[in-house]
DNA sequence: CCCATAAATGACACCGGTTTCCTAATGGGG
DNA sequence: CCCCATTAGGAAACCGGTGTCATTTATGGG
């Protein structure tokens, strides 16, 4: 080491470490490295551009040498160098997914639409989880966008809901695509999800069961999918008849603990409601809880509803009544969405896209007693 | 488009869109595309190898000339090329992470773990959710290490425990570490995780409360984790002098289903146990609702205890007792494993390394009535 | 039979970094 | 005062693909 080589030794490592002997046109053929496309010009006696125009599928290539190329790549198990390729690109072949969202189902479930549509494209995904109190927030979003130049950002809300880090994004330019309850950006940034379906048709539910007395637990205000789920609801109601009062209604944070709490305060109430819908699984299960400890009987005493359909809606007794939101379409949504504006490279694809929430009844929802 | 170029324009189009204007050197300089090493090279009157010295934290350049270099890098906000990098270097700066694993939340704090080294290194993380029943398993991994060319690979069981994939991984010289409940591989290649601890510290709880008639629902055997804990309850219930009769033992699947079916079987029969040990909260929370069907109540008639501390433990009521495996910890230590093996460029590495399962105690599990 | 035209392919520069190898300047010892 | 070791920095090739443009080879019409 006289000059600048590192301490550390940096013995080159290909991508295929066993030595693969290949015979190839009637000659038996040795490398020990992964092989390039020169190697497979080299056998193929031409030259790599040609090599080049087979990968990418340029009509403009013989049929014979076509293949007989593919065939030398196919014996030699060839693959083009991501790298290599990212470099003259200027493509990463790289989507990221912001996420802050506690719920474990749905990021997976998103994770899985999205690898669905990258699959089919050649896209891989590189995940982030964030959190929007951090200090290092938005600086933390800007470094993965950058160490990897990803082609295409997909937010998840509730970081989809953040102007700064959204900002953040176009600075970069990097193309991106939201996720939330309402349509926040341009058509083409944004992915929305119908929540006023999944609300009005437990409003509905509730209302054609029977009940009158209902309580209603929130979400948090600044929460888009809170406010949409809410208006929705308060909304279906009144046009059956039926006016959620004040103080039938207690705003929660989305957590079991909240559910609780909100549910303690509805249930020691008088008239005390005969069904309780939750704005989220999570704050049902802390209804169950109360309502178990508080001795009043799920469902005869009391209908409790829940909304994303998540495990647990499944897991309780008696099963929850819910709101499915197509999680996994919504990520592949977002991610066709995202490829197919990066592949054309033009801004276009500015059609709104969307999925719809829709409720699954199952045994907590009942008319009331009596 | 005379020649090659694909009908689709693909106008070059980098990574920060703004045009910027910044005054270095008291020169007021403008660029409308990201700013590359040769432009940091260029405004230091440097060469390119000097400023890519600075990056690399070379040791052999002139405080003076770091320091003007390290002003301009910041000053146009110079970030290096990851693909560039990566051709140069033959890495990606990429793990991957492979998973079949049912347990969302699982999935999602291995990602944490790993994503919390990864940072640190400047590696990024990319995921793939596979299923080892689909006739496209091995091929889809095998794509998706070459594709992006990954540094490293981690495993989550189940599919760590597949012999086939693993031979795969090693046949492409890509380094990996698996995870599982048991050694099966070279130290250097594996985290486990130990389940016999806290699968042990359940058989102790229960005998010290004074259950004598415990029912007990394994996983499926072929599951490394199942046969952990069932080995390890069993040999210490013995060691308490209690023996696990044949009878009071069924074999479940891991999902919520079988531990109804299970639980159902284990509660018809006399004598009834006083408590019974599922092999996961998924099977324990299918105990609780037949339990509840059943007329049984818990924890009075009957004690719970689950596997994993996944969200359901808190949100049941009573809030079940289980085992906690830091999954965040083991994906740490996963990625930093390999972190390290990449980055010296050695096989060294070979300590084994593993976490701990300890048992939570909540409010499913009391002395046995009378 | 020749040339215009299209199809097929190659030469070469380039993407943005890194390595290798070389030169120039500096300073201390003989 | 000269020589050599040491430090600082540069030129050019290279990593493995792509774009541009020129060149070669068939084809068909006049």
């Amino acid at each position: 080491m006289t000059q600048d080589t590192q301490p550390k030794a940096r013995a080159r490592r290909g991508r295929a470490a066993g030595i693969q002997t290949v015979a190839v046109d009637a000659v038996t053929w040795t490398l020990d490295r992964p092989p390039t496309i020169n190697d497979v010009a080299r056998l193929a006696h031409v030259s790599k551009k040609t090599v080049s125009r087979v990968i990418n599928q340029s009509p403009f290539v013989n049929e014979e040498t076509r293949t007989i190329i593919n065939g030398i790549i196919e014996q030699i198990g060839y693959v083009p160098s991501p790298q290599a390729r990212g470099l003259a690109f200027q493509r990463s072949f790289l989507l990221g997914l912001v996420y802050d969202n506690p719920n474990a189902q749905f990021i997976v479930n998103i994770q899985e639409g999205v690898l669905a549509a990258c699959r089919l494209a050649g896209f891989e995904l590189v995940v982030h989880p964030c959190d929007q109190k951090s200090p290092h927030f938005l600086n933390d979003a800007k470094q993965f966008v950058q160490r990897q130049n990803l082609d295409g950002v997909i937010v998840v809300p509730p970081a989809s809901e953040n102007p700064q880090l959204v900002e953040v994004l176009r600075d970069l330019g990097c193309r991106y695509v939201r996720l939330s309850a309402v349509s926040l950006d341009e058509a083409a940034n944004m992915v929305v999800y119908n929540d006023r379906q999944g609300a009005a048709e437990v409003a509905e539910h509730l209302a054609a069961l029977g009940h009158r007395d209902i309580g209603f637990i929130a979400g948090p205000s600044r929460h888009r999918s809170a406010h949409e789920r809410r208006e929705s609801f308060v909304a279906t109601l009144k046009n059956h008849g039926i006016i959620l009062r004040p103080e039938m209604v207690e705003e929660g944070a989305y957590t079991f603990e909240s559910g609780e709490v909100c549910a303690t305060r509805l249930l020691t109430r008088e008239p005390r409601p005969t069904a309780i819908f939750a704005s989220n699984d999570e704050m049902a299960a802390g209804v169950y809880k109360t309502a178990q400890r508080l001795g009043i009987s799920i469902p005869r005493d009391l209908t409790i509803v829940g909304f994303d359909d998540s495990p647990i809606a499944t897991r309780l007794w008696p099963s929850l009544t819910t709101v499915r939101l197509p999680a996994k379409d919504l990520g592949r949504l977002a991610a066709e969405k995202l490829i197919i504006r990066i592949s054309s490279d033009e801004e276009e694809g500015h059609t709104a896209t969307g999925v719809v929430s829709r409720m699954v009844v199952r045994e907590s929802s009942v008319p009331p007693r009596g």
